[in-house]
DNA sequence: CCGCGGGCCTGAGAGC
DNA sequence: TGCTCTCAGGCCCGCG
């Protein structure tokens, strides 16, 4: 990826979730990649001019890349939003049927005040990332450690699937109280320890099985989308519930998550 | 500041 | 077959 030039830029639609911002095509085309990087579920792309493209695929975005020029591309899906012309020869497609995926261009100048990027949280599987960190963003929280786990600025990257499966790996319940895994002082208990070392094995897991959704939609989690199975965990005889918290589904053991 | 509800979109599947 | 309903991996906005 690195070195590749944007050819050209096909906008199929003027917006996703968000308009896609005034000339974002023109201020592609001629730009090399400097750097891929990403920040949470934000995906970056460091250009030449400075710029900085960023990306979310909110919850059905996909990119697929095809090799070779664009005239031996098939035919457009009708959710394929954006093309991506590169060189040497790739074809880079963004397929999102939901377009809550959303692009933008930041100027350098204005990428460490970015509204969304600046209040993230760390990156779980940063050494910044312990369980002293976890306390003091769970420290005088009145939500549910569910719901903190899903905030962006508690920790950074994790979404409702991962958000379950630490929950059980950790044997906590998501319906605790997330200021329950801190101190009054904001020195990690017992709970805080387990779940941040949950939440990174749960996220090296996922990688190592393939990264992505798709990937491991074939695989079994430990809870998600298992409401009545039984519970994985050794010796519990639990069976797995379905609950809603803040409109969104948690599945977890009430047998040995406390 | 925090917590919560609604809205944004389309598609898949269940039930009638 | 077709309608209606629910649910889906995320985030932003506005309210209290």
């Amino acid at each position: 990826m690195q070195d590749a030039r944007f050819v050209r830029v096909l906008l199929r639609r003027p917006d996703l979730r968000t308009p896609f911002p005034r000339k974002f095509a023109e201020r592609l085309r001629g730009q090399t990649v400097v750097r891929v990087a990403r920040r949470g579920k934000y995906l970056l792309v460091e250009l030449s001019s400075g710029d900085t493209l960023v990306m979310h695929l909110g919850m059905s975005g996909a990119f697929s890349v095809a090799a070779g020029p664009s005239a031996e591309r098939a035919e457009a899906d009708r959710h394929d939003h954006v093309v991506f012309e590169m060189s040497p020869h790739a074809i880079v497609t963004f397929n999102d049927p939901r377009r809550f995926g959303f692009m933008d261009l930041v100027t350098r100048k204005a990428m460490p005040g970015h509204a969304a990027l600046s209040k993230l949280g760390p990156e779980p599987l940063s050494p910044d990332f312990d369980a002293a960190a976890l306390a003091r963003a769970c420290k005088g929280r009145k939500t549910s450690l569910k719901v903190a786990l899903l905030d962006q600025r508690v920790v950074a990257g994790i979404g409702n699937i991962y958000a379950s499966e630490a929950l059980h790996r950790a044997g906590l319940s998501p319906r605790r109280k997330a200021s329950t895994i801190a101190t009054r002082t904001g020195a990690p208990l017992a709970g805080a320890v387990r779940l941040t070392a949950a939440i990174k094995a749960v996220l090296i897991d996922a990688i190592e099985r393939g990264g992505s959704y798709a990937a491991t939609r074939g695989h079994r989690f430990r809870v998600y989308e298992r409401e009545g199975e039984p519970c994985l965990t050794k010796k519990c005889r639990g069976t797995i519930k379905r609950i809603t918290q803040m409109g969104r589904s948690t599945f977890f053991c009430p047998t040995c998550q406390k």
